[in-house]
DNA sequence: TATGTATCTGCAATCGTTTGCAGACGAAAG
DNA sequence: CTTTCGTCTGCAAACGATTGCAGATACATA
């Protein structure tokens, strides 16, 4: 009596008398058994207080139905969108997700990959974290042969399943954006370049600059970990500049926060000295005074994306030798933070 | 030659020639093998490249060693927040932790109930919807006898495990702080009464008018939903009344922003005309100009405590007949929105 | 030599499903 | 009456680990 004893299909075939198999079968609904018995037998299992269980399905079927996630945190607001897609699309194919979070630690993200082999995942979607470099974790063989999708940080000059946002347009459209308000110089406070995003973004900067004749002054870039201290400080030394810049192009909108925090604190008055545009379009954004000008990046559509993406790899999982790589619009959301004249 | 064959112990200890049960415990640590023999196995399968399947263990000891959380979302930033620390609490103990979102739908709840009592987790951590009123989908039979822990939202009149932060005393501390500022018209939008927290607050609410001797008036009290259209309309209604409130506590944050968006589209000055709280002390509080007055409930402190007690509950499955009730701390963080003077 | 003890290892059943194959049955066709 | 077919059902072997129990080995002791 310690544990109450499960209700097993044993236990409903005893009771409707017929075999496991044909219980089995009618749960399923398979189609070789008659509408007849299914209906037997799912009384019975209801009278009984039967509960499937998967990990038995799981083991036998060497299907669990389950896929695998791994991102640096939930607690970004991007993230939490994207993965709520990617879970809401997931259940409509019958398949569960199982969240990890890296705290941007490669060791736990190797580890974690680990597990979710270990707990048997059909799949496994992943968002690396600011510092991965070694992407032979994720090598088709060290993953036991199941499918990875990667989506928003991908890993860098490796040939993967990927969806990623238009990093490269985003930084485009930023500093044009900012170009075209008349800034010259520009600064831009970016990631780690390890990073995949922060790559991308600075290479649209750097386009946009090209563009509009503008020299690349590497005083003006700045590449840490986005948060708000590291921000401040990039500002401290910014502004130490014998000429200071006229806009800052933050990569998150922390970042950008934290710029406009620096800019109040020191008197500079934003937009009109200094212009300031972050990334991701958080609901932060329109709640700031000024509101700042950032980049929409649908998570809604990554994740419909990613979702769709690793299904079809498991329902083909034969010969898959390409890559499939897809880029998911982003629009830039001018706001009053880059505006050189105010909107009624 | 379809999927590539799994390596199992049966491999391993084919390779070092012992039976399946020494590869086994070598492989779990048991104290009955010699390390020399641990050694060669852990060789072996390093060789190999085997991969622990934790689905089999499960099935055959019964314990999957994962634990169930149903949460209405997880963009809310504070339940990213408990959920993290829920996370990586049961991580030490070797817990994984599967996440679903109820998207405030009791039907989606009961649905992912059965769905996690499937995959046989052993114990189940659940925030309930905004609407869950029957609770029986959580009796001890109704989930197979696996323990249950609430937390934050829990089960109205209803014995159980919960973890709650102090709910009436950030709703009488919010109150009480309003009055001190010499507010008597405090408007009061809630949630649903459905759900335990703003039953609390209100509580504390009344309690607070009580103790001035402020009488209750309804029509200042709100409740719906907290996002922004629903507060929006009940600022609507509430201005039209004839006598105008002085403060209004909300909530949630959400709903305070909203209440300020109101209060700048209809000319009316915050704090100066109208005192507004909110309560969760989201990072948008301190973005918002003016600050909004929040309730800091730190979701860390809770998280850990959720997970500490969940463990407790399964390693002592015995006699559990009693109900463990904790309550986390509250803090009333005073901003701008609510103070008379101008801080420095 | 027999016995005891400590340490390590193996046998085989078991967890609750799924599934290939074969069998049973009745009806229709020859 | 046999044959064939279609429909439904059952047998029994998996899936990959854990674990109670018994057995083996080595060594010391009686």
């Amino acid at each position: 009596m310690k544990k109450q004893q499960q209700v097993t299909i044993k236990d409903i075939a005893l009771e409707v008398g017929m075999s496991v198999s044909s219980v089995s079968r009618a749960l399923s609904d398979h189609p070789h058994i008659s509408e007849e018995t299914k209906l037997k037998v799912k009384n019975a299992a209801e009278k009984l207080g039967y509960r499937y269980n998967a990990l038995a399905a799981a083991l036998r079927s060497s299907r669990s139905k389950t896929i695998g996630l791994i991102v640096p945190r939930i607690s970004m607001s991007f993230q939490a969108a994207v993965i709520t897609a990617i879970q809401n699309k997931l259940h409509t194919y019958g398949y569960n997700l199982m969240i990890f979070q890296s705290n941007e630690s490669p060791e736990l993200e190797k580890t974690l990959i680990k597990l979710l082999m270990a707990t048997q995942v059909e799949g496994l979607i992943v968002s690396t974290t600011l510092y991965t470099k070694d992407y032979s974790v994720f090598d088709k063989t060290a993953v036991g042969g199941v499918p990875v999708v990667f989506y928003d940080r991908v890993p860098i000059d490796k040939a993967c399943h990927k969806i990623v946002g238009d990093e490269f347009s985003g930084g485009y459209q930023v500093t044009r954006h900012l170009l075209e308000q008349g800034c010259t110089r520009i600064a831009h406070i970016s990631g780690p370049l390890s990073c995949s995003i922060y790559l991308q973004r600075l290479n649209g900067y750097k386009d946009a600059l090209n563009e509009f004749q503008i020299p690349y002054d590497e005083s003006l870039v700045f590449f840490h970990e986005l948060n708000k201290e590291n921000t401040l400080q990039s500002c401290e030394t910014l502004f130490k500049n014998k000429q200071a810049p006229d806009a800052v192009f933050a990569c998150n909108d922390t970042a950008a926060l934290a710029v406009l925090e620096f800019a109040r604190e020191n008197g500079i008055s934003v937009p009109k000295d200094l212009k300031v545009s972050g990334y991701a379009n958080d609901s932060r954004t329109e709640i700031s005074r000024p509101e700042i000008t950032s980049v929409e990046q649908f998570p809604h559509l990554m994740g419909e994306g990613v979702a769709k993406l690793i299904m079809d790899l498991i329902h083909n999982q034969d010969n898959q030798r390409s890559f499939l790589s897809l880029t998911t619009p982003v629009e830039l959301i001018k706001r009053t933070s880059t505006l050189s004249e105010q909107p009624s």
